[in-house]
DNA sequence: GTTTAATATAGATATTTATCTATCTATGCA
DNA sequence: TGCATAGATAGATAAATATCTATATTAAAC
């Protein structure tokens, strides 16, 4: 594109236009008149025609300048379009997010967080992690854009999605005598020193549900507050339990092993809830949309690689 | 207009996109790869948003690059417009324009021609004068674009348009008798020694057909063949005569004034003659439109403001 | 772990664009 | 004829754009 015009200079022309001499429109642009004057002339040079003529005080156009009047105009539309679109991704873009977690989410929210954070950079994010009656508590105050269970309230107004699958796998000490056997039963497996989350844990309800469905009692020995706590005492032979894959995945693993219990793991969902009537802010409904159609779908392919590696 | 984007980023930008990487842009624009690298940062930290993304070799535009992309096409798309239609105006407005003219018309054709080329000036113009009879040879013989006659000739294939009124008026040396008088008869006008023009000239055609009508008879004293010696001999008080109002207008006219004779002036009328069946030019087609709607209108405003002057 | 290819960054320079002050020119009006 | 106004031109300078060479960084393939 060999520039016939500048911008600057389509810009000048169409405020003489608009305003009938070369004086007013210097004055308009806040240039002297002799900068628009030679501007005007530069380009009637470039352009090999003039531009307009001056009979008795009245400054008319030329076809050649009509010609020019009508690409300026059409190029500054181009580019006020281009500015309100890009407004309108700045909307999208910029801002702060609010997600508040329960503690087994976040080892892999950060992950999540992190792609999204690559496409929108100026996203700030407000992440807070808390036990699942912290979280709700959150909930209720409003306090958020968003909240991550896997056992959702199930009080009003509540919107939630399910996002991800969050498989629960049984885990012990890698020496433990129950990796002698191919298979282990549910019964073998109840009968084992069971490290408890404490209750409210969504986990915990999980758990607790499908062994009634299965008419099972777990051998309680610990009822433990904390995801780290549990590992530990995991890894120090203190009893078995039952967690996501995804805080085995993504957290500090050696020293643990899933046992191949019979019916687990048990499917569970992780959801991602938000306030129902209240709204989103444009970057708060861009990561709900991004979460549902792509975030999700890379973190089970991030996780399936970290679990195979088992 | 604060500029988001210069003219050649866009186009660098567009030529990301037609190939690919950042590299086969630059080779296909004849920079350095840094040239280009550095061009499209500079316009995505002005833009304020990422406007692409690598991964695995693959490079993929970001909405607000999208954005970008349209607007960049969409300036393309009008700067080519504006090209091809400077380019006909230019073919319109470049070119040689051939014109002839009886002699009379040789004092106010030069200011015609001159306010057209004021408006284009890349014509270049070929102005013949000739007496009647050469101009309609110069017809036969297809020499020129245009003719301009009082009284065109009646041979086709002529394609003729009235474009000024040609009033004729007598004129005599400013002490002449006659002047005394508040109104002169043509009995008593045509008493007076008259300069004619030779025979073949349009405007004594004009003047013969009006005495005929009158039952006048002049009193020819000599037979000129050029106006500048007609205008001479009434000066040096050898007789009156009757001429263009234009011949006066345009030319020297110390010594001469109008004398005011019932029925004068005679009105007569400028053609513009053209051979019928050629293929005018585009400047000469532009001409035969300008002089009809704008060129003639001036003449005529101009010509009063010259024979208000007497 | 090494090599290759692609991209990004640092530093410098050349060119173009944009603008100013000063002055000249042209036109209209009293 | 003189004055006022508007536009054009001359000369100079500042700012912005565009580009280069050199090098560092990153990612992918082997």
């Amino acid at each position: 594109m060999s520039q016939i015009a500048t911008l600057r200079q389509l810009q000048i022309l169409l405020a003489l236009k608009q305003h009938g001499s070369i004086t007013a429109a210097s004055e308009a642009l806040y240039l002297t008149q002799p900068t628009v004057s030679m501007q005007l002339k530069s380009l009637a040079d470039k352009v090999g025609l003039p531009l307009y003529q001056q009979t008795n005080k009245v400054l008319t156009f030329t076809d050649a300048g009509l010609e020019l009047l009508k690409t300026a105009q059409e190029v500054v539309n181009s580019f006020e379009r281009l500015e309100m679109n890009l407004a309108g991704l700045k909307g999208l873009t910029a801002g702060t997010l609010k997600i508040a977690v329960v503690s087994t989410a976040k080892y892999f929210i950060p992950h999540l967080l992190g792609e999204f954070c690559k496409l929108y950079p100026d996203v700030d994010v407000n992440f807070s992690v808390g036990n699942r009656q912290q979280i709700i508590d959150r909930f209720n105050d409003n306090r958020d854009d968003f909240y991550v269970f896997t056992y959702p309230p199930r009080q009003a107004p509540i919107k939630t999605h399910k996002f991800l699958q969050n498989p629960l796998v049984a885990i012990a000490h890698p020496e433990h005598e129950l990796f002698k056997k191919e298979k282990v039963t549910l019964q073998e497996f109840a009968k084992q020193p069971y490290l408890m989350r404490e209750r409210g844990s969504g986990t915990r309800y999980a758990i607790e549900n499908f062994m009634r469905e299965h008419d099972i009692q777990l051998n309680i020995r610990m009822i433990i507050e904390s995801n780290e706590a549990i590992r530990h005492s995991v890894m120090s032979e203190l009893g078995v339990t039952i967690l996501s894959a995804y805080t085995l995945a993504y957290g500090e693993d050696t020293g643990l092993k899933v046992l191949p219990v019979e019916g687990l793991p048990i499917q569970s969902q992780w959801y991602l809830a938000h306030y129902r009537g209240k709204k989103l802010s444009p970057i708060a409904e861009r990561f709900l949309q991004w979460v549902l159609e792509e975030g999700s779908q890379q973190l089970e392919l991030e996780s399936k690689r970290v679990l195979g590696r088992q």
